[in-house]
DNA sequence: TTGGGAGCTATTTTT
DNA sequence: TAGCTCCCAA
């Protein structure tokens, strides 16, 4: 048994009534915590309870988040209270998690040790080859650019509902029409994407598998089919834990709730906290059902409330439940704070997304003038392009900012490129390093084009080489420039390979040099230089590996592990990247009719859901913009803000003039109605 | 056959 | 902005 320690530490000393309660209940719990109620600190107490009073060892417990932002914060808090050498070793994504049960187990996915997990575009990659080739052999109509693009987005993406659907490659075809009826085809050529998806789906995962990769569906899907199949199995892993904690529960997908559920039904102790109503992730599968209908699943579940908001004033408590108000079947709950109604809620209008950006760049200007802290304000958008008008203004104003959005740099193609350089070097003669292979065998150009690649991967399939291997093969004897330089670019590989260097940056940095990659963007002047400098910070990134498979785990699922210290700096990030951050200071932009709600989700509570979280975000002062003027098309005001324009709540409707003018003039509210059409 | 340039266009949202 | 496709010269 643990010591426990004399004084109650402060993150348990805290707590509210009802937080303590939920943290303490035996059995299957779900805490319905409303935003800004203090979710992750009832989270953090219900595992540091579980370590402290019921002497579980932290070593046997199973917490899960959705996101590495997420699972840092709580690792960081469970330290805080409890000492470093104490939190959760299983304290992770959901991704995170399945990634460690198939490194431990890769043979029920019919994977090799050391696969790699490759990434959305990876998949998207091996759907494009696949579809090609069924279009060559005439199994399939042949499309134009445009359609054929669609359908690679949409066979990846339904591949990917699949999975996340518990549906395995061979029973697709059966399954489609749960699909098609579940989404309701829109139409045709919906109905026919679903077949194509379910005809691809056992050659994609074949493909996956010769190339000893898992995709993202796949780092559950095969732990959860395993055990479902095999009891002994489930009973070995659901023995390793005594108790299980689900952070955003109302995000669950099938497989993820599954996973859970399998893991936790001989002991029970389930511990799920999230809000129905800050559900978002429709799209990729979540179904709010599993937490509305929790105690369904979870018999003599008990249901805990948390009402009592801690993070938001009453204007913007009130704002939030206006927009959210008009959300259908959502469970009940009325939250309430104890603060004062503060300040309300400040409308901008700007003539255009130029506008926008340069008017946000001063109010963030004037506020750092009245003493607000850069990292106290953040500025949420509905979609990242947005961001792009916004950084410009924010350099020109000399404004430090971060965009929260890591991932994307390791999905840049020069990054991916270099990896696939490293990938190549480290195992040229398994076929796990085609996919690499592909990617840089022309990069930069050495004369290896479609049809040359298409003879290699002829000679490699029926030798039964890598791709790598092939190429040797075929261009040992040929006699040309072509062969002269992928000569040379084979033996570099294979230099490398040899090496036995250790030092990932080191390795990373010899190869982008001795395969001409670095100097191919030294030469193309000033738009290689994003490209160079990107490739300096992999390497120094890549300093902090010890393995190829750290690397590449870090590249495919991220983890908020390695990171700048962002004192100092404003936030940039999308409203999802935004769940469950607060800060003082936000600024809600493009709120306008034709981006927020977005038009082509067909789930348009699910938008309301997103504002909902969006203004939830703010403790002291929120801004919402909006402009007239997008993307070359004109625009209008977002139906959200309809929702929330009483004068009770908004201080008064600003617009800007046109640029540079120093003064801003309030709407009179009859303009503002007229903007509706009042 | 390949490479490069021109031109086009479409972008959710996360792991 | 980048990621395509299309087209023409080598």
């Amino acid at each position: 048994m643990p010591i426990s320690s004399v004084e109650p530490d402060a993150a348990i000393a805290e707590l509210t009534r009802v937080q303590r309660e939920a943290a303490s209940l035996e059995g299957p719990v779900v805490v319905l915590a409303g935003a800004g109620t203090g979710k992750t600190k009832t989270l953090v107490a219900g595992v540091v309870d579980r370590i402290e009073r019921r002497g579980i060892s932290p070593h046997r417990i199973l917490a899960v988040t959705f996101t590495n932002k997420a699972a840092e914060e709580m690792r960081e808090r469970i330290g805080r209270a409890l000492g470093p050498g104490r939190t959760p070793q299983w304290l992770g994504t959901f991704h995170a998690h399945g990634r460690r049960q198939l490194r431990i187990d890769p043979d029920i996915a019919s994977l090799r040790d050391g696969f790699d997990v490759c990434d959305a575009e990876d998949s998207r990659r091996i759907v494009r080859r696949l579809l090609q080739r069924a279009t060559d052999e005439g199994a399939l109509d042949r499309a134009d650019g445009d359609t054929f693009r669609k359908r690679v987005k949409s066979v990846t993406s339904r591949i990917a509902m699949f999975k996340d659907d518990l549906v395995a490659p061979h029973d697709a075809q059966a399954a489609v029409e749960r699909f098609t009826g579940r989404f309701g085809a829109r139409d045709a050529e919906d109905v026919m994407a679903w077949h194509m998806a379910a005809a691809l789906y056992p050659a994609y995962q074949a493909a996956l598998r010769e190339a000893n990769h898992a995709d993202f569906g796949d780092l559950l899907l095969w732990p959860t089919l395993a055990m479902l199949r095999d009891e002994a199995y489930r009973r070995d892993w659901a023995g390793r834990f005594d108790a299980v904690l689900a952070d955003e529960f109302q995000d669950v997908n099938r497989l993820q709730f599954l996973w859970l559920q399998l893991l936790s039904r001989d002991h029970r102790q389930i511990f799920a906290v999230g809000d129905d109503a800050q559900s978002i992730y429709g799209w990729r599968g979540a179904n709010v059902g599993f937490i509305r209908n929790f105690s369904a699943e979870f018999p003599g579940a008990r249901m805990v409330a948390l009402e009592q908001n801690f993070r938001s004033t009453g204007h913007i408590l009130n704002a939030a439940n206006a927009v959210i108000a008009q959300d259908t079947g959502r469970l009940e709950k009325t939250l309430f704070t104890a603060e004062g109604p503060g300040e309300k809620i400040e409308v901008l209008e700007f003539s255009s997304g130029q506008d926008e950006a340069q008017g946000l760049a001063r109010e963030i200007g004037r506020r750092q003038l009245e003493g607000v802290r850069l990292e106290d304000m953040a500025i949420l958008y509905r979609f990242n392009f947005m961001s792009r008008l916004l950084e410009e203004e924010l350099l020109r104003a000399k404004i430090p900012y971060e965009l929260v959005n890591d991932t994307a740099f390791w999905q840049r193609a020069v990054i991916k490129d270099a990896l696939a350089l490293l990938r190549l070097a480290d195992c040229p003669d398994d076929t796990q390093s085609d996919e690499a292979f592909r990617r840089v065998v022309n990069q930069p150009a050495r004369g290896v084009g479609a049809k040359s690649l298409a003879k290699i991967e002829h000679r490699a399939e029926t030798a039964l080489l890598s791709l790598f291997a092939a190429t040797e093969e075929l261009y040992a004897t040929a006699n040309s420039r072509t062969a002269e330089r992928v000569g040379a670019f084979l033996r570099v590989i294979r230099e490398e390979q040899l090496s036995g260097a250790t030092n990932l940056a080191e390795r990373i940095r010899s190869l982008l040099d001795r395969t001409g990659y670095l100097e191919m963007h030294r030469a193309a002047g000033e738009e290689g230089r994003a490209a160079l400098e990107n490739l300096e910070e992999l390497i120094t990134l890549a300093g902090d590996f010890t393995s190829i498979e750290d690397l590449f785990d870090h590249a495919a699922l991220g983890s908020a592990a390695v990171g700048q210290s962002s004192a100092g700096r404003i936030r940039l990030m999308t409203i999802h990247g935004s769940k469950g951050l607060e800060y003082s200071h936000v600024f809600l932009m493009g709120w306008e009719d034709t981006q927020f709600p977005s038009l082509t989700n067909p789930d348009q509570d699910e938008e309301r859901r997103l504002a909902y979280v969006a203004l939830t975000r703010a403790r002291r002062r929120a801004a919402i913009s909006w402009c007239g003027w997008r993307n070359g098309r004109a625009a209008g005001p977002s139906p959200f803000l309809h929702d929330i324009l009483p004068a009770s709540l908004c201080r008064g409707w600003l617009r800007a003039p046109r640029k540079g003018a120093p003064v801003r003039h309030r709407v009179s509210d009859e303009e503002a109605r007229a903007c509706f059409g009042w």
